[in-house]
DNA sequence: CCTTACATGTAAGCTGTTACATGATTTT
DNA sequence: AAAATCATGTAACAGCTTACATGTAAGG
């Protein structure tokens, strides 16, 4: 249950509409918490009946009108409470790894363009981070929130560094596996 | 919706009960994908709903009693067809990474000793996974199918370096911030 | 006006999680 | 005979996904 927790963390850096959020989601905050808008509508309106967000004053609710949230203190107490708080990894769930499982018992019929495919995407991933590290965490130390953000970003860029690596290896041991 | 899948796979290296399978789940393919019991056991009912599987026919069914399945032609079809279906990588979501953005908000209280704690199980995964590594795939070449399981079971190798590696810079970082 | 983009929301279905229920087998 | 373990299953709920519905605002 961490939707609500992306959420506030991600209004406590700056108030914002559901569309607003959403966009958000698709950018910074998606590249590790993904969220589609509905279910951060949903989500935003049990926010605000638990008293953790509410409603900017200024702007008069109604259908079809924008609608920006500000994070309460209860909110910021529940997110600090779950932020400290000891949680356990989760299990990996990885399709692909799935499908070379498979193909090992089913054949490799079809899957060898897809690893190529997936290998291109995560280099696109991997340069969009480091464009991003290059624009937002020049060389040097910076405020405290700063580093934990570009600790954060530092993960990001590791793990694409890891599957491109890893889709490299695969394809070399495909080329030399007998053909289907 | 892999877990039809996950299971079709697991049924065709070895034909199971669904206990059986459970076990399997906490180990091997349960690395790259996990399920719990409940899981199994609905979506082996639906699976010889649909014609995909079906129970061995040596054992007679009977509330308590072992039941174990086979996968039918029609079962291996299936995974072989979604095996080579092009499949987009699903984004990213993971807590930890989701908490240290919080905490550059809400503060640190509590999240280092998580980081201990997260580090350390990651170790273990690590060290689990390398013994497999050596027991199971011996140096040289091997059948195919196996260079197809020891590449999964690289990934898994590889992705548990990456944490164990991040999440020592991680805690040095902590080490350099100042005291909450 | 008409279309497009913006903005919020409803509904249904599927997947995953947690707690519990029931019968069979083995051990003490 | 009681207790523990094995094995399968039911029920309820929470979370996520997909498709659709509704209204507002802006541009042509």
């Amino acid at each position: 249950m961490s939707l609500p927790h992306a959420i506030l963390t991600a209004l406590l850096e700056k108030p914002s509409s559901g569309l607003e959020l959403t966009r958000r989601f698709d950018k910074s905050i998606g590249y590790f918490w993904s969220a589609t808008h509905q279910q951060i509508y949903r989500e935003l309106g049990k926010l605000e009946a638990d008293g953790l967000i509410r409603t900017l004053p200024s702007e008069q609710p109604a259908r079809g009108q924008k609608k920006s949230y500000e994070v309460l203190p209860a909110g910021r107490a529940e997110l600090a409470r779950w932020t400290g708080e000891s949680q356990d990894p989760k299990p990996l769930r990885d399709t692909l790894l799935l499908r070379l499982r498979a193909a090992a018992v089913v054949g490799t019929e079809g899957i060898e363009a897809d690893l190529r495919r997936h290998l291109d995407l995560h280099r696109r991933q991997l340069a969009e981070y480091r464009e991003i590290e290059r624009r937002d965490f020049p060389p040097g130390k910076g405020e405290p929130e700063d580093r934990l953000r570009h600790l954060v970003l530092r993960a990001g860029i590791d793990l694409e560094t890891f599957w491109t690596g890893w889709l490299t290896h695969a394809l070399e041991e495909f080329s030399e596996l007998p053909p289907a």
